[in-house]
DNA sequence: CCTTGTGAATCGTTTCACAGCC
DNA sequence: GGCTGTGAAACGATTCACAAGG
């Protein structure tokens, strides 16, 4: 398959939020049109998008909701549950083990992992924070994917090469600072500073920032 | 001044942290290829995000680290201190609230607001958390201009047209909805779900791509 | 008419390559 | 010799515009 750009990848996942809220609503169609229309982008746009992964569309009506959503979904692989570990139980790992934005959309924190003696056993909204040293027999065991690395910096890569070692292959990492991942490992870094700094660059360049 | 693309921005946010721990090392100079390298990117690349906003460096030597350390936080607006309010103290909110990440680097969370009565009054690392009707009076007050919202989604595009019209001028939105701000007003959103999506689509279309 | 799907054109970003300076 | 700064070339993404189908 042709490569696929990350831009892309982030419209459809909102493309899929809108189908939903149609749905919800029981709209029937939709039209590349409207979609852009919701999500700040150009129809032509819309329908490059879909156009990457087969044709979904009736010309003169446009999609029909349900089926775009069964396809989008797998398209982003959302057929399916996805088991996600989370390493690390300080405030925002333990913020995004409850956060019920995941399990509505196909993920399932199935377990939650710190070194501090303190925290192991506390209990986080139905799962009880285990170990460290656990996490490589749980990731065989629950036959886990993803991690989310919600640990300090200088703990992250090492964390990450063991979570990549037990069967990881996909990491959303929290930790401000720059990692290596294997080969065939996907990785994704979510910068809070960063974020920020992007907003006062606007702020003192007097820019607009665009929607991400 | 010419418009600069958001990728030039969150490089030079990286080329900062790596000079700011070359400068804890006492590291005098630093060359494009060294810097590129640190960040996963090209010398030509680090030279030309920087030719953007002037000459830095010296031939033959490369780039002082005590001074572009000081140039890129000019051209990011971290030459001072930016009050931030954080609104909605949930478990998101709560915890960007106590990052240490953000007042490490210049940012200062001067606020964090709930319309939850059991959460109002409640400390939060130094800070008391306060009613969503104290908003637009602590906002012009504090002279905030920067808003890190935390609420759900129902709420949040009514909280961001309260903020601005109260004075801020640049919102991090963590809530996962689309929403509109008025013009001259920055918005960037972080969508985890979205983040977990594009770590689905690539384990799913992991088709080719290489030996593992 | 309406709207999709898509080659072609446009626009923006990254990489190349080298002149200029230390 | 080493490294920056920068036009030019290459690449990639978005927008245009239209043929084709409901």
């Amino acid at each position: 398959m042709k490569h696929i750009a990350e831009s892309t990848v982030r419209r459809l996942s909102l493309y899929l939020r809108f189908l939903e809220e149609g749905e919800a609503r029981a709209q029937d169609t939709i039209s590349s049109g409207e979609l852009a229309r919701l999500g700040g982008t150009t129809s032509a746009q819309v329908r490059k998008d879909l156009s990457f992964f087969g044709s979904f569309g009736k010309r003169g009506l446009g999609y029909h909701v349900k089926d775009l959503i069964e396809a989008i979904r797998e398209i982003l692989g959302l057929d399916k549950t996805w088991p996600v570990v989370i390493v690390g139980a300080g405030k925002i790992g333990a913020a995004l083990a409850q956060y019920r934005g995941f399990s509505s959309r196909g993920f399932r924190v199935v377990g939650v992992y710190d070194r501090d003696p303190a925290r192991i056993g506390q209990r986080l909204d139905g799962l009880t924070i285990r170990a460290e040293s656990e996490l490589e027999r749980d990731i065989a065991k629950l036959k886990a994917q993803i991690a989310v690395l919600c640990v300090p910096s200088e703990a992250a890569q090492v964390l990450l090469d063991r979570v990549t070692k037990a069967g990881i292959r996909a990491v959303l990492n929290f930790a401000p600072s720059p990692l290596r991942v294997p080969k065939g490992v996907a990785l994704r870094s979510v910068n809070m500073a960063t974020e920020l700094e992007i907003l006062t660059f606007a702020l003192t360049n007097r820019i607009e920032g665009g929607p991400r």
